[in-house]
DNA sequence: GTAATAAATGTTATGTTATAACAATTGATA
DNA sequence: TATCAATTGTTATAACATAACATTTATTAC
């Protein structure tokens, strides 16, 4: 079995939060817009023009953009947007848990889960760039752990984790 | 006992990472420009007048400080230095483990602790700005465990909390 | 000691990321 | 259709960071 894993590791088929090579990707496209329609809807948003823009953008791959990328490529069509339409999608964006800003890179990059605002973890592929976002319980309380030994109440934590992804590890295919 | 604990969690007395409001700061400074030295002696590296005029401001107290405030302050004498004097400084203390970068304030802070690079995770108070820097091996092991089940390879870990330091949280001392 | 070399610093300019402030437009509501 | 709030447009500027090259300072070789 295990027909197409990236890797060698104990990972479960198509739980695999990095992207293999050939996979669907119009998919996950789709099923981003889908489901920021969704959660636009039940909180009584509005997904504008500019801020479905910005997300399909965003969603060109599973790479983070800059602000500034995501803006020449709106920009790409003739269009004379300015940064302030960025930046304001993308506050939109994070408001609703539908992007994540990456601190280490000045990046943004599409939630790939869904619901509304929650933490996560990010890991950075050095090479190819890509990014996986995973849920971990146990970071998590790890963290609460070690904030509650220096009588610190966690609020957000950022987990940014620089590496190599298991494509670019060399793995079979 | 437990004298001037800033909190009724269970901290160990001395060792609590988050500084006590009235604690021996000077100390803090003069430990730590020792360290620099001590350091530096090892590697053969030079801590040259300016990059100990930076390590110094950076111990101005546990507050980052962004790249152009230690400009500021290092111009407050008259002196015309540009950004590159204070970058330049910034890397090389860095890249021996004598400071950190803190991504999501675009900002520095002294390493509080000994020895030449390493992980640490950072916790930032969000009412009073300062900064506690741990090395916690069970938020380390729980992020190389997750890495290991996508099949990633950790390089680089970044954790930074953002949340209520002890004090700030309106503890008895 | 002096010349050659490497390391560090000075200097100017520019690139990149992000926001402030206010005017104009659009969409919902009454 | 008048009113109000939300969104977008526009200009300017703030904040963060680096490239490129000249100059100086420290180290080493002779
Ligand atoms: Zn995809
Ligand atoms: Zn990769
Ligand atoms: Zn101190
Ligand atoms: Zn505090």
């Amino acid at each position: 079995m295990k027909p197409v894993s990236p890797s060698d590791e104990p990972v479960p088929g198509d739980d695999v939060p990095f992207p293999r090579p050939h996979h669907d990707h119009d998919h996950c496209r789709h099923d981003a817009l889908r489901r920021a329609e969704d959660v636009c809807a039940r909180q009584g948003a509005r997904l504008t023009q500019a801020r479905r823009e910005v997300l399909d953008l965003l969603w060109a791959d599973h790479r983070p953009v800059s602000a500034y990328d995501l803006l020449h490529r709106l920009n790409a069509d003739g269009r004379k947007a300015a940064p302030p339409v960025v930046y304001r999608a993308l506050d939109f964006l994070i408001e609703h848990g539908l992007a994540h800003r990456l601190n280490s890179l000045n990046a943004f990059i599409g939630c790939a889960h869904i619901g509304g605002e929650h933490g996560a973890q990010f890991f950075i592929c050095r090479e190819c760039g890509q990014v996986a976002e995973t849920r971990s319980p146990e970071i998590d309380s790890a963290i609460r752990t070690a904030g509650a030994e220096l009588g610190f109440r966690v609020q957000a934590p950022v987990v940014e984790v620089e590496g190599v992804c298991p494509t670019c590890s060399g793995a079979p295919a």
